[in-house]
DNA sequence: ATTATGTATTCCTTTATGAGAATATATCTT
DNA sequence: AAGATATATTCTCATAAAGGAATACATAAT
């Protein structure tokens, strides 16, 4: 999961792998639509395939790259679970609950928690 | 979306972030459970917020960090446009068109490819 | 006001990463 | 075999990014 973010999260790779979205294709065409120079793309299709992002097929000279689809799932396998965070109230609630759980525990030897000086925030 | 990619591929801040799925917490929670040092972790926590991952809130002397969900639902989405790449055989369907595209259109002057790729070490 | 606690920032060093140029490799064409 | 075409790799340099240590800043407690 590290590997397959850390891949994406550079500009050009990440356009590689846009373009890919539409359909293999050949190193030379993402040299050429990219305005990269052609090392380049062989670089950085090196990381997205050692990342497993991408596969390729020999077709006479050239190699034809295509999206491997397991890490993407994966990737969005992964978000997903974080789907409830916008999906409720969620970061709220446990906001409120994690603040009244350490009150509770520090309680003893601590003043209560005192409302902060100034509203940051929206709340309710 | 890249700033979101970026931020996320590297391992303390991925797991920054696992954490903080759990509901906000304070800095010196993550430093105990993560043990990295407290520095590091409002280093990274920085780059998360710069990257409008995570959201801060006052609590005393601490600082209550929380997941914002936009980014990660901006992710989902952008994920999602990968889909079909996995839902159907696209791929594979897409390679074929264009493989036979491009025998179109040179395919007077060049022959078949047989030979594999010498083998470059495993992905995935 | 002073001290304690929690967090952020700065400075420094080391390592990782990306671009450019040159070159090597693979495969087709003739 | 020689040349042409497509792609990969290597080397070098510059920059980015991460960790460590020290320190500054903020707020609470006394």
């Amino acid at each position: 999961m590290i590997e397959t973010l850390k891949a994406l999260g550079e500009s050009n790779r990440f356009q590689i792998v846009e373009l890919l979205r539409d359909g293999p294709r050949p190193v030379g065409e993402m040299v050429h639509r990219l305005h990269l120079r052609q090392p380049q793309v062989s670089k950085h299709l090196r990381v997205l395939s050692d990342a497993g992002l991408v596969d390729v097929r020999v077709d006479a000279q050239r190699r034809i790259y295509a999206l491997r689809p397991a890490p993407l799932q994966e990737l969005e396998v992964w978000v997903e679970r974080y789907r409830r965070i916008w999906e409720s109230n969620f970061q709220r609630l446990d906001a409120l609950l994690h603040d009244l759980k350490t009150t509770e525990l520090k309680g003893k030897k601590r003043a209560r928690t005192k409302r902060p000086l100034r509203d940051k925030g929206d709340h309710r």
